[in-house]
DNA sequence: GCGATTCTTCCGCAGAGCGGAAGCGATGTC
DNA sequence: GACATCGCTTCCGCTCTGCGGAAGAATCGC
């Protein structure tokens, strides 16, 4: 194992759930030996990649948050997307999501959630398996096929009763996701809520999906006609002057 | 130079104006040589700490994003105070800039801004002197006074013939924004604005500060109350079951 | 088609990084 | 107050890893 994957199995040990952690839960969680992640860690915190609380403890630190501030599918797709999501949910009153693929998974790269809204299981920077959600469904129906077929190899994760976990079911879903524009998922991830998605291309094709979470006893093709316009001008929005998301 | 530095110096080429780069590119600002980078730029590329657009030139990874998202005083400090900064937003139509100390500098958190506010130069993400903005004097002001000594010893930076540089000038500012609790800096960065900003405090003290960047024919001290009463809630919600950002 | 430019692969040498050992300092226990 | 425990830091000699020159492949521009 060379020195940078090291450097970077350090960075990887600070999660959502442990984003505070001391020099031997580095060391053990990293399975690096003391003395090791002792100098790494040293060198991460001068140079800013991390930072000592007053405790001893590190976290991340400020500089690596700017750098990855950077990241063109992170903030930059954030940016020009936020005018359009804040509209949709402005207008609905109900949580607005965007994620983009990553491998077999989504990333949600901002999640605008209102009080009176359901409650919902996403975060900005969190993750989730791509079958189950409204942006999962639509970000896999405009995938490579490859994909899509190394995903659906794997056993599907269950949330609840009505996740559809068959995989011959979930290539009729995404079908009709390519048919219809929109991604339906019904009590798919909790039995109170469903959602609906869309696709956002830039000029190399689709590089993000929206979706809006709306309480489970509505009538989801509702959404359908506002989710897409704010799609549309998101898409619009990163075709345009500047081009796609990676230049 | 270690391994691990010439990591860090390979993720700090890119940076807000360039935030895709070709190998050689990043070899150039590096100055290292194009087969080091090209080693140590596969090993980031491999663990997604940088992504290949299309064209061959390397971005910041999705990876590092959400690795960065976990920064306390990033991700962290920004989804605590969002509510209250949307608040201020909304009630005064104004851009409201949220901000750390990190060294002699600011950097922001999180910007909103309206589309009939005034111009405004910072960015999520971005770094400005902490001598001549709202935000920045609210920080300085409750800062290690040694540190203060070090920013004012340095030549103090010019925006517009109103940006204060004499150092005792500086001094009596920030003894008023000390007396007063908020800062106010008029035109010193740009001559058509103003701020008028306040310190956000956790448990530990002061951590970050918010400003409201309004006209500059505005009546500065009207938006004092609205500034003071968001930085109070902000700080209430810092110092609330969860503790101070650090843990 | 041919030179210029950028990217990738290969490999032998050298010194950078590794990690065991030992010492330090804080906290908890009896 | 003495002792044990646990976590952090410093030190240093051996070894294996990362270094970067060279050469070749791929792509671009004229």
């Amino acid at each position: 194992m060379s020195v940078a994957a090291r450097v970077l199995d350090v960075l990887g040990a600070f999660t959502d759930a442990t984003p505070v952690l001391t020099l031997t839960e580095i060391s053990r969680r990293t399975r690096l030996p003391l003395t090791t992640t002792h100098r790494l860690v040293g060198e991460l915190a001068a140079w800013g990649a991390l930072e000592r609380a007053e405790s001893g403890a590190y976290r991340v630190g400020l500089r690596l948050w700017e750098v990855g501030s950077l990241a063109p599918r992170g903030v930059g797709l954030r940016e020009r997307a936020m005018p359009y999501l804040e509209d949709l949910h402005e207008v609905t009153r109900h949580n607005v999501v965007l994620a983009v693929l990553d491998g077999a998974e989504v990333v949600y790269v901002e999640r605008l959630s209102a009080h009176d809204a359901v409650s919902i299981r996403s975060r900005a920077g969190s993750r989730m398996p791509a079958t189950a959600t409204g942006v999962g469904l639509a970000l896999l129906a405009h995938a490579d096929p490859e994909l899509v077929d190394r995903v659906l190899a794997a056993p599907v994760r269950r949330f609840t009763p009505a996740t559809v976990v068959d995989p011959a079911e979930i290539r009729r879903l995404l079908g009709e996701v390519r048919r219809t524009g929109v991604a339906i998922s019904v009590q798919q991830i909790e039995l109170v809520s469903q959602s609906v998605g869309a696709p956002v291309r830039d000029a190399t094709g689709v590089v993000a999906a929206l979706s809006i979470v709306v309480p489970a006893e509505s009538n989801p093709h509702a959404y359908a006609p506002a989710v897409l316009a704010a799609a549309r001008g998101i898409s619009r929005a990163l075709t345009g002057v500047n081009g796609a998301l990676a230049r």
